[in-house]
DNA sequence: GGGGGTAAGTTTTTT
DNA sequence: ACTTACCCCC
């Protein structure tokens, strides 16, 4: 029954050869065998808007992949006129993947195939100086983002403990992600911060990345936005080219994302997208499922394929899933069916606490291995990654192989990050957030006073921070010691800088590491980590090969970065619910179906009656990854928190239907009654714990914060710029000083002129003597 | 400027 | 309970 599907998974070796390519050539729909009615019309219905609701298991990507091919196949585009956008890089690499299997090595024609991100960068970098920006423009990661509202917030004289940057941060990606740029913000949205200086403070920072020639991830989707709507000729030039628009995981988009698409697809109208309802499971980042209500209104008279034939699980787990989610409201409303066999039931087993649950998982483990199970082939699937470590350690007791998905990615981790910074701060001279990360790193004696006055400085000047440095070490400002360091460092950027092109990056990367005494610093650090962090740098470097130049590393290090894995091994798989969306295993344990966990009391804080949806949502992926077996569990006791909690199971138990499920009463030691299931159960009246308030503590404190202070120092005069290079400082302009005038300098205090050169005044102060000091740190005493 | 102590905040995750 | 971030003292 699953002939269907198998044959897709496991696609004949020939396929990419010329051979193959030959006979697909002689009969050139060949692909199109093996569909299934509702497939192949959405697969054929090439023409106009198409609306693909796809369950989970009915082979939704498969649609897309010989959707492509058959357009590509009956000439009606190019490989490079199709647009196929996905969410992840992960789906973009696996439908790439797929793709190749019907058209070869002609998928690497399939350019404009990628995530939303990935295809806005190409878009802006093309078009940068359009809105504002440089083609090289840099990509801030969710770090660089909040360091660069820590600077806006304090230069506003707002209390960061008060104010945290990180939900600044929220607000203005919840912004984004509604496509607001700072004038559409609602003025009633912008008065929850900082005592209504949120849309102030949102201006501020795009402000601050147009400076620095950078692009939080939000921007990328946006800045693309208003290039089309500010640019109707560039929009129409994409709406040409893309002949054709496909879109995967479509309940995954989020508002700005549909406007991105919006536009684009208005042109041919040409657009498909594909996607589930009942999937959602990314609210909390924005995602809108409503996106899928908008797209039939936008693209009035959309062709709607519901694919509801599921060629993945047997009928019991499909059922208990099916009944679960029938619990929603405000669903599309699908019903998966399927041919095959109803299997085993789905079990559900309580125990004492989450340790007796790992032993229970691990024995269940333990006895498929001998039954030759594929461990590949087995997933846990948490519902937090707080849950992964007792699994983790029962593996490691017993033996089991296993292998964790999700945790910190690889250029998230510190020295990853540090060694992206120095190569940053060589090839973008202007990238102050870089420069500012490693300019202590290794220490140096650079400290927060050297930092606040090269700030100073390089803000009233409107210069970039290392281009600052080059005129403060010319002077006094700093003490020796500093100013010495200082002037190194510069020395080595710029020896470094002149390198480039002139040997391979990936020895001028080595070099760099090397000689900033990056390495030397991990060498040094005898604790546990430091050899897997130096290990992380080589791992760094070799992925870079893969690179024409440093440049080109670095504009795609931050959009697409994986750990190198060719894990081939059979492992068990553990990983978070989110994590498992778009994957599927024989054999599923779903472990933590409590109150308190599962649903995700947070969730239901935040989100109330849509959190509890979205939980249930969850519920319905976790289940339906299972091809053969889900295998549920709960338990009387948890730690949360370093602390035991009474627990019990989660009311979506309560909402599975008696007859596909399998109660495992004995598996528990002296779990205390789960019986009497179905009907009044106890659990149906039970609350969640912790109505936790909607802390917003402070309009009146914010009241406060929102007197005006006009703290930046005022530009003495702006330089000149062009490209990044100051190209006038004034050295023949005149200075705001005369000669002999009486100033005042906060650490030399009062003194007379005696000789301007520029921007460069020497100065014989009263106390400290003739020093060289820089006109901007002067006052008029 | 650096190191050690304390306090706070701990769902999910991509780009 | 545990980590991380910040503050204060040396």
């Amino acid at each position: 029954m699953n002939e269907p599907y198998k044959s897709f998974s496991a696609p004949s070796p020939i396929v990419g050869s010329i051979s193959a390519r030959a006979a697909a050539n002689a009969s050139p729909h060949r692909y199109l065998q093996g569909l299934n009615p509702e497939q192949l019309e959405a697969v054929e219905a090439l023409d106009g808007p198409v609306l693909v609701l796809a369950g989970a298991g009915t082979g939704k990507t498969r649609v897309l992949t010989t959707r492509i091919a058959h357009i590509i196949a009956t000439k009606r585009a190019r490989n490079q006129e199709i647009l196929s956008v996905t969410f992840t890089n992960k789906a973009s690499r696996e439908m790439k993947h797929r793709i190749a299997l019907y058209i070869g090595e002609m998928a690497e024609g399939m350019q404009w195939l990628g995530t939303f991100h990935s295809i806005s960068t190409k878009l802006l970098r093309r078009h940068a100086e359009l809105v504002g920006l440089k083609s090289d423009f840099t990509i801030l990661d969710t770090d660089d983002q909040i360091r660069l509202m820590k600077q806006v917030i304090r230069a506003e004289n707002i209390d960061e403990k008060r104010w945290p940057a990180r939900q600044l941060a929220f607000l203005i990606d919840g912004w984004k992600n509604r496509g607001l740029s700072p004038d559409k913000v609602p003025a009633a949205e912008a008065t929850g911060y900082a005592g209504g200086r949120g849309g102030a403070l949102y201006r501020l920072y795009q402000n601050r990345l147009k400076t620095l020639n950078a692009c939080d991830f939000g921007d990328l989707l946006m800045e693309c936005i208003r290039l089309f709507q500010e640019h109707p000729d560039v929009l129409k030039s994409y709406q040409d080219r893309f002949k054709y628009i496909l879109v995967d995981e479509y309940q995954d988009t989020n508002v700005a994302q549909y406007l991105w698409l919006r536009l684009l697809a208005q042109g041919r109208r040409n657009v498909c997208c594909v996607g589930d309802d009942d999937q959602s499971i990314y609210g909390w980042r924005g995602a809108d499922v409503d996106n899928i209500l908008r797209f039939e209104h936008d693209f009035p008279g959309a062709k709607v394929v519901k694919l509801e034939r599921n060629y993945r699980s047997t009928g019991h787990i499909l059922a208990s899933a099916a009944h679960i989610i029938k619990n929603n409201e405000g669903r599309l409303g699908k019903t998966l069916f399927t041919d095959g066999n109803m299997g085993e039931q789905v079990s559900v087993s309580g125990c004492w606490d989450s340790e007796e649950e790992a032993r229970l998982v691990a024995d269940e483990i333990e006895v498929l291995q001998h039954k030759k199970h594929q461990l590949n082939e087995i997933a846990i699937l948490v519902r937090a990654s707080f849950q992964m470590r007792e699994f983790e350690e029962r593996f490691v007791t017993t033996g089991i192989p296993y292998r964790v998905i999700g945790g910190p990615r690889f250029y998230e981790r510190l020295e990853i990050r540090d060694a992206l910074a120095y190569f940053r701060c060589v090839c973008q001279p202007a990238d102050d957030l870089a420069f500012e990360r490693i300019v202590n790193t290794p220490k140096r004696g650079l400290g927060d006073a050297t930092l606040s006055v090269i700030h100073t400085y390089a803000r009233a000047n409107g210069i970039p921070m290392i281009q600052a440095v080059r005129f403060i070490v010319e002077t006094e400002e700093l003490k020796p010691k500093p100013r010495t360091t200082l002037k190194d460092l510069i020395g080595c950027f710029d020896r470094w800088a002149a390198q480039l092109g002139k040997i391979s990056h990936t020895e001028l990367c080595e070099t760099i590491l090397e000689e900033s005494g990056y390495i030397a610093m991990w060498k040094a650090d005898r604790s546990a980590d430091a050899a897997g962090r130096l290990e992380n740098l080589k791992e760094l470097i070799r992925s870079m090969q893969d690179f024409e130049n440093l440049q080109g590393f670095l504009e795609h290090i931050s959009l697409v970065m994986e750990t190198a894995s060719g894990e081939t091994e059979d492992r068990v798989t553990i990983m978070t619910l989110h994590g498992a969306k778009g994957l599927e295993f024989e054999t599923v344990f779903l472990p933590g179906w409590e109150e308190g966990l599962f649903p995700h009391p947070r969730a239901l804080d935040e989100q109330g009656r849509a959190g509890l949806e979205e939980e249930r949502r969850l519920a319905y992926v976790g289940l339906t990854r299972a091809k053969r077996k889900a295998n549920l569990f709960f338990a009387s006791n948890r730690r949360i928190h370093g602390m035991w909690n009474a627990t019990i199971p989660s009311r979506f138990i309560d909402e599975l239907p008696e007859a596909n499920v399998l109660v495992n009463e004995g598996a528990g030691s002296n779990f205390g009654g789960y019986n009497q299931r179905g009907g009044n159960s106890r659990f149906d009246t039970v609350q969640p714990f912790g109505n936790s308030s909607y802390n917003t503590p402070g309009w009146q404190r914010g009241q406060q914060n929102s007197s005006q202070v006009n703290s930046s120092p005022k530009p003495a005069k702006h330089s000149v710029m062009i490209e990044g290079e100051v190209l006038a400082n004034s050295s023949t302009g005149t200075s705001r000083f005369d000669m002999g005038a009486r100033i005042f300098h906060t650490k030399f205090g009062y003194g007379l002129v005696a000789v301007i050169d520029g921007n460069k005044l020497t100065v014989d102060f009263e106390k400290a003597g003739r020093k060289m000091v820089l006109e901007s740190f002067l006052q008029n005493a």
